[in-house]
DNA sequence: CTAAAGTTTGACACTGGTGTCAATGTCAAG
DNA sequence: CTTGACATTGACACCAGTGTCAAACTTTAG
């Protein structure tokens, strides 16, 4: 599929989409006429880059996680000491931004929950697992 | 307490405490000779706000988000339709913002599993309670 | 063939969050 | 009183993430 299509169907703007490419979060394969190709796959990573980069984790390190989860799912031994050490810091944060959200969501909850609106709230039952 | 010791409490430079103070995030009693003044729920508050930036939460959000919890805390029967529609707007995008950090997380942790570098899995066990 | 829609690259520009510096004021210790 | 640490405000500046526009090319529809 073309840029365009995937810009669509993930809902991430074309410029961006760009944009993460030349950031090396994503890579394109080129069509003879020089346009970007892209698989099913794509649609998914561009997903979880654009959900991450929300969620303010810089775009340096996005590349570093969603690399490393690669590595795991191919089951490659690449464990760099230096890379591990590097994931595991960024592992904590990732958890203090886990737990800040977390907590604003429940606080969200309970107000809408203890102000009538319930009504409101829809959304969100999924069952987050906790190590 | 003054501005210093807040920072050095929170971790969070003065600089960016007098920009959430000037974005309205924040309220500060000033002393005779101007110096702002902060009490220990300060402290909290900062950590709050600042770790819900980092989260990428704008300070625009921030503001609303903290005040609906203050307003619950203290029961207050505040629930302008208004806002409360605005908070469930927002509680989606926070709940995605957690399901992208927390599917991170997960295969970081696999990932440092699968490595054999579990010795650096020191941190975070704690329970976090959905719904 | 032509017009419209989509793509490419590249540039300009804006916003939000931060750092840092400068000039000035306050306070505590020597 | 002087010095040094800390505060105040305000400005300048930077980076990252995005939007948007322009000029040129490709593809699709009529």
């Amino acid at each position: 599929m073309k840029i365009g299509e995937l810009a669509a169907r993930t809902g991430v703007s074309t410029r961006l989409i760009r944009y993460y490419e030349q950031q090396d979060l994503l890579e394109a394969d080129r069509a003879p006429n020089g346009y970007r190709t892209y698989t099913e796959a794509h649609v998914e990573r561009v997903s979880r880059v654009a959900g991450l980069v929300q969620a303010g984790i810089p775009t340096r390190l996005v590349k570093v996680l969603l690399d490393a989860e690669l590595a795991a799912a191919r089951d490659e031994p690449t464990c760099p000491r230096e890379v591990a050490e590097q994931l595991a810091t960024e592992l904590v944060g990732v958890q203090e931004r886990i737990d800040c959200l977390t907590r604003s969501r429940d606080s969200i909850r309970s107000f809408l929950k203890a102000t009538q609106n319930e009504v409101l709230l829809r959304e969100a039952a999924e069952p987050v697992l906790t190590s």
